[in-house]
DNA sequence: GCCGAATAATACCAATAAAATACCAATAGC
DNA sequence: GCTATTGGTATTTTATTGGTATTATTCGGC
């Protein structure tokens, strides 16, 4: 089995590295399939084979096997043996979600940093007293920064919230809900508005594009698990480059794989 | 190892100040999430590893990590290790699910109607042929839309789909979906981009507003169970009249992730 | 100078995962 | 049917991980 050795040499150059052993063989039997060495429908030598020829014991053979069937790369069938599946799609792992800004970023390859436009206490806007639930005798703390991706600007953050619950803005590190959650008050939830908008003087000259270009605007409102408002937060992202990515999904794709 | 590295640099480059040891590591681990050094659910150094690279007790180490674990940044799991905690968002309402545009707009109390704007078959474009998987010699169907709710036009939307799953252009209903679900061909998964953009002269005739005024435009491709594209939508929204709402849940500290 | 709180270190406890051993159960081929 | 071969499972050992109690040190305010 010409397809069954190739395995194992690739096992083989990468059991050098410090990582487990049964992640070691994950990745050169998925590259082995990715790479075409075995196809579709092909039987994968059985469990026995591969731990002695590896020198390892089968359960850990048996455990590298069984992420790959969880991940509908491979197919057992007790008695039978166990056969690259036929080709349908990988699943996707990643539920419905929307990428977060660092994260986003970081999977294209782009070094983020931020610079701070504004930390401090301020008497609230009429638009903060309604939203934030605040009398015109509190302070309402504000937190505003320019997010800026491989010495581009992409976003302006302009966050509000009562000076109750974050007294001293300016001792606010590089998260903000970091420092939220250390004195407590962590949001569980959030309602999040998604428009589009001309960028005004202002922020066109932060984000270095002409006035009226077109910016994503976002406001998210989020709450604790009381259910009251803790946070206003107000971003616009560079139209031109900047997008967000949703993945969205229905239903569960079904299991059942039987020649 | 590589973004644990890059971890240990930052801390030794910070290590000059004289603030406790604690909150400069804190800084440091803080700093390496925050610009995806280290991504959701990959595992953190252990504590002991930590210590002994950075040279301070793990004690001084586990401050650091808990008070980030407070903070939500940080999940640990005894015997197991310390993970980065999930990005907060995920997606709860209207873009979790396929939603037609007719629901969306009903939920909201409108009433919705729609001039079509081109339906047919035709020659597919290089980028049809690419995103659906066409040769030169098949056909592409067209179908294209003016939203209006209320007697506001609010969006154009430009579905392209291979002609094998819709023969007949003509014959589509209020519901593009529903169509595709009587001859079984329902998608099942999608992915959506969300970008903000000028309009151009044609759009912003159809949408009754100036040229240049920003819109809203989402890129959609919906995917059969078997992963094959189905469908590529196109759709641009007046961004003064119409916004996303998404609702959000923010991960609980004891959230379950699995490396 | 004294006290207390913040800081840091030491030593030990507990949960988990990785890996191995031994055995059970289904399938294919005769 | 029988039997060799396949995947499936239960149990245990060991190393590694986070968790905790206890103690020494430093620093700031009175």
């Amino acid at each position: 089995m010409s397809a069954a050795d190739q395995i194992f040499a690739m096992l083989k150059e990468s059991s050098q590295s410090g990582a487990p052993l049964y992640l070691q063989l994950r990745k050169s039997i998925e590259e082995a399939v990715n790479r075409g060495l075995i196809g579709p429908g092909d039987a994968l030598p059985s469990e026995r084979d591969i731990a002695s020829k590896a020198d390892i014991s089968r359960v850990t053979v048996r455990k590298a096997v069984q992420d790959l069937v969880k991940g509908g790369i491979l197919v057992q069938r007790h008695g039978s043996g166990t056969f690259v599946a036929p080709r349908m799609e990988r699943v996707e792992q990643s539920l419905s979600r929307l990428t977060s800004f660092t994260e986003d970023m970081a999977r294209r390859g782009m070094t983020v940093r931020s610079v701070w436009l504004d930390r401090g206490l301020y008497a609230p806007s009429p638009e903060e007293m309604m939203v934030l639930g605040l009398s015109s005798t509190e302070l309402v703390a504000r937190v505003a920064r320019l997010r800026i991706a491989n010495d581009t600007p992409l976003a302006i953050e302009r966050a509000s919230l009562s000076a109750s619950v974050l007294p001293d803005p300016e001792a606010v590190g590089s998260s903000l809900y970091a420092a939220l959650g250390m004195t407590g008050n962590r949001p569980v939830r959030a309602v999040q508005r998604i428009s589009a908008t001309n960028l005004g003087d202002a922020d066109a000259r932060l984000l270095e594009v002409p006035p009226g270009v077109a910016g994503l605007q976002i406001e998210r409102i989020s709450y604790l698990a009381s259910g009251k408002v803790i946070e206003f937060t107000r971003s616009v992202y560079r139209g031109d480059a900047y997008d967000f990515v949703a993945e969205l999904r229905l239903t569960e794709p079904g299991e059942e794989i039987r020649p």
